[in-house]
DNA sequence: GTTGAAAGTTCTCTTAAAGTACTCTATTAT
DNA sequence: ATAATAGAGTACTTTAAGAGAACTTTCAAC
């Protein structure tokens, strides 16, 4: 079980190594996490390595590696460029990077697997997962979980109009539906997709 | 068999560790149900210890693990249901839970940013991300990072024809394009797609 | 090889936050 | 009446986290 320092240092070092190629040194550490103490650095790293999280090559400077499990856990991906049709990679000069914790997780959120074409038009496709993050309220122009008279749910994009409230399938073949106010309620707003193949 | 308050913090517990990966502090209980006191709280807690239904990992603070279930990770999002147009959320009764970690990340894998509609057939849309595992051989159907005579990098859709290789932009406005095997390196496999919103 | 700066290691001291163990009180059901 | 449940509050112990000094080791320039 790792303490809140534990976890910064780790994920710093995981994200460090895969930008770098290389471990950081405690100095590095602590400027990154803002920590003035190389010894406070140290007793941590060293308590990482007693966990098992991380290993030392040698002696070395910069000599600190993922151990096993540790090198899979990672929620961090390279932002490698933009691909364009036709043109090569643009390569992005400073190392970017996703992080999928950050953008997709969080409190209040769910997923929901769609089922359905009705959203086709938005890219969001039959069997697509849908991250939703839960609220009473959401703006025009948003992705919703709706649920009509407390007995349909469907995924839709909100459109209000006066007492009225307009659910609208992203779908050329689909026609918008028009409900009043009160036979509406917002579950969520849809705040991401992913799809796997 | 837990009294009623017993529940409430069990409950409380339990979704604050599936929401944040790591379990409340006493006082963090406290404030969500409203308990003013940490006295009172910990008795419940140490109830619900040894009844069995929590485990205190050593005494670390927020060191507390519900009991029989494994500690995950912060890459764990409840799978609610799924979601159809004009029905009911349907509940899927076992707590499924989608992993993105296993799902998404792994070693030689890279993040694309989109750019451009030639894939928007596939719910592949122009500032999507794609991630991407390196690779040299495809197959037919897969979606991948081809490199046209070491220049010019695209997202197309594979086809092999003998010796010659069709990329097939999933954009019904624009048309296959087929080159012979020698020109064309393929970098990498599509093996999922992401948005935010 | 020598040497000095950079990196790592080992301490101690300090503070704030979290957990533990009580007591006292009020309410409610049997 | 009595036991179980629920809450407030006080006092104490333990842990997490940070600063910093003093020391050893590593590495690269000379």
């Amino acid at each position: 079980m790792l303490t809140g320092l534990e976890e910064k240092i780790l994920q710093c070092i995981t994200r460090y190594i895969t930008q770098n190629g290389r471990s950081p040194t405690l100095d590095e550490i602590g400027q990154l996490l803002e920590i003035k103490s190389k010894g406070t650095i140290h007793r941590y790293v060293k308590s990482l390595i007693d966990k098992g999280h991380l290993q030392r090559s040698g002696r070395n400077w910069r000599g600190l590696r993922l151990a096993g499990e540790q090198s899979r856990r990672l929620t961090i991906l390279p932002l490698a460029g933009r691909i364009a049709a036709g043109k090569p990679i643009e390569a992005i000069s400073e190392q970017y990077e996703i992080n999928f914790s950050e953008m997709l997780l969080g409190p209040g959120r769910y997923v929901l697997e769609v089922q359905g074409d009705s959203m086709i038009d938005a890219g969001i496709l039959d069997g697509d997962l849908v991250i939703v993050r839960e609220t009473q309220t959401a703006d025009n122009g948003d992705i919703v979980v709706a649920l009509i008279d407390n007995s349909e749910a469907t995924l839709k994009r909100l459109r209000k109009k006066g007492k009225q409230i307009e659910l609208i399938p992203d779908n050329r073949s689909m026609d918008p539906m028009v409900y009043s106010a009160d036979r509406i309620n917002i579950q969520g707003i849809v705040v991401g997709q992913a799809r796997m193949y």
